[in-house]
DNA sequence: CGTATGCAAATAAGG
DNA sequence: CCCTTATTTGCATAC
């Protein structure tokens, strides 16, 4: 697999910071290899400084001390300089060439029950992807290794690019195509949603973020800018409703928690919303209610 | 100041 | 069009 042994990381101002290998850098530890577990870990301890010379991270996702790492026979690493190669459309990112471990390794033979079970929400990218299991494929054909691997870079190269999750979120939303905030940038870094999403995610960041980076290449001044993209309709803000308005739809609510469209429309007017917030508000709120009361009903006090 | 997160708008999909 | 149910996603704010 040419060219996935190292990627060059650039800063804001187009300079060549660091390199970043995909396989491990033994710490010297040049004692003959442990012959026992030939599992490599996929983690990639090293620090990234930024132009400033900042830490702006370190990479260790192991909350164990660093086992030893397993080095191949022979590392025909350093991409020495170059320069960074134009971006392609690749369809298909970096693939970890690297089997993956699992990442615990049960230790104590004793009472432990580390079961990170949640109980019946929709698990997340993350939950999944630890899963003792490891089958990094989703049920629906998603690949979560694929898309940890991304989500991992993601960070990065955002990082690189001097940028914080707003920008990030910023920028999208100069952009045609979807929009997301700074907490689905971070949610997606954090892979804290569901794989499905992160499906849906990943190429609009993966795309963004290419283009971020080439006009960066050209010292570009303004990488907060367009990112072509297919026409798709925004998503509608959230509004947020004042104290008092939330106490008005309350008082409604308790009159008449399925108003008829008529009711709806003279409520709108009278608190001045838009009718249709109004109307998903009666929705979501007899929802709510609806779940409340199902929980309550196993929740012996 | 940037990132993480709880609660709940907004949206998707089937009637 | 509106409802329900399940989910996605963002505002506001905690960390």
């Amino acid at each position: 697999m040419p060219g996935i042994s190292s990627q060059i990381l650039t800063n804001a101002q187009g300079q060549v910071i660091g390199t970043l290998p995909w396989v491990v850098n033994s710490a010297s530890v040049a004692a003959p290899a442990p012959a026992q577990s030939l599992q490599v870990q996929a983690v990639t301890p090293q620090l990234l400084l930024n132009a400033q010379g900042q830490v702006i991270a370190t990479l260790a996702s192991s909350p164990l001390p660093p086992p030893v790492a397993v080095r191949k026979p022979s590392t025909p690493e350093s991409p020495a300089k170059s320069e960074v190669q134009p971006i392609q459309p690749t369809p298909t990112v970096p693939q970890p060439a690297v089997v993956i471990a699992s990442p615990a390794p049960a230790a104590k033979p004793s009472a432990s029950a580390p079961i990170p079970i949640t109980c019946s929400e929709t698990p997340t990218v993350s939950q999944l992807v630890s899963k003792p299991h490891t089958p990094s494929l989703d049920e629906d054909g998603i690949n979560l290794e694929e898309i940890r691997e991304f989500a991992k870079n993601f960070k990065i190269r955002r990082l690189s690019l001097g940028l914080t999750q707003t920008q990030v979120g910023q920028a999208l939303t100069a952009t045609e195509g979807p929009v997301y905030s700074q907490s689905a940038i971070c949610r997606f870094e954090k892979l804290d949603i569901t794989p499905k999403s992160a499906q849906k995610l990943k190429p609009v960041l993966e795309k963004w973020l290419n283009e971020a980076e080439l006009r960066n290449q050209e010292g570009q001044q303004n990488l907060m800018e367009f990112v072509g993209g297919e026409p798709s309709k925004k998503r509608k803000r959230r509004t947020s409703f004042t104290p008092q308005a939330i106490e008005a739809l309350n008082a409604y609510f308790e009159k008449n928690p399925l108003p008829t469209g008529q009711e709806i429309t003279e409520i709108a007017k009278e608190l001045n919303y838009d009718r249709e917030v109004v109307r998903v508000w009666f929705c979501n709120r007899r929802q709510t209610l609806k779940n409340t009361s199902k929980l309550n009903v196993f929740q012996i006090p």
